[in-house]
DNA sequence: TTTATATATCTTAGAACTGAGAATCACACC
DNA sequence: GGTGTGATTCTCAGTTCTAAGATATATAAA
């Protein structure tokens, strides 16, 4: 009989990676109409969020922020320098590195977009009660924080 | 100061999206790494998965199921033709459609590997008990249907 | 100094899609 | 029987990213 229990663990898990996928993905696609209407992906969004909340960034730690590889990086910057939205800057102590950070349009643009954006993502939301979000947030951390320590099946 | 519990509010909904966002990306690497020993990605075992546990769909159910553009639909059943795994099957009925379903070494394959790829997942998802995953499964189904019900900021 | 190793970014080819439109067929209505 | 409308799949160009490796610089050890 521990061999059932087991199964039934193993069903809900694969129940709760279902609706947790779906779930990401019916708000995500709240948040890529919101930003599409400005001519921007959510990724690039993301670089100019923490660019705007951070200040300039080394361009390794906007990849670790925003889950890209190094070469998704340089594509997703030269993007936005190419929109005139953010410039890389030259890192004095380090040659090898630059900074990114927003130009006065990008600046002006993210302060412009950003709390209709967030008004967007809230609505998105609006299914939970703001007791219910407080258990979800402590419920997706731990997760996500379990998640990303667990080795994977072959081999981290 | 109506404003400034609406403010608390959207600062909440805020951090929910970071760490679903977190979460989400967290448990897909590791149905990524699972499914990859296999050569396959998540997407073209969310298909024979599909297949395998409801039979022959025809690809515009695939479509609906796997969350894809109907271009990528037929771009993934040819990779999984290609690969021997999948069958395109004319519909009798409707000369315009086409049914997906698993060949014998499709159904093979998915039977030798899906509970294995459910153990990957049933691990990454190790850090919450039964009772919390319960609770997870609830608010996760609510926040998805009411994100996918509500009409997106520039119109449905 | 030289050497080795690690870090930060860039380059390139190609994978995995999307979006828009075309082609084909089904179905209801005049 | 034709005609319009909608459903189903395919095509093709273009977008966004990854993986692997190249390049340049920093850091530390010998």
């Amino acid at each position: 009989m521990q061999d059932a229990v087991s199964e039934k663990d193993v069903e809900q898990s694969l129940k709760l990676w279902v609706v947790l996928s779906r779930a990401f993905d019916a708000v995500q696609a709240h948040a890529m109409a919101d930003v599409a209407r400005h001519g921007l992906t959510i990724t690039e969004f993301g670089v100019m969020e923490a660019l705007y909340h951070k200040g300039p960034l080394m361009l390794g730690e906007v990849q670790r922020k925003i889950l890209v590889t190094s070469g998704g990086v340089t594509y997703l910057i030269d993007r936005l320098a190419a929109k005139g939205l953010v410039e890389r800057r030259r890192c004095e102590k380090d040659r090898r590195a630059y900074y990114a950070a927003l130009t006065p349009d990008g600046e002006a643009l993210i302060r412009e977009i950003f709390p209709r954006h967030a008004a967007a993502i809230d609505r998105a939301l609006g299914g939970l009660h703001p007791a219910e979000k407080e258990q979800a947030i402590t419920l997706m951390r731990t997760l996500g924080r379990h998640a990303a320590e667990t080795p994977k099946c072959c081999g981290e």
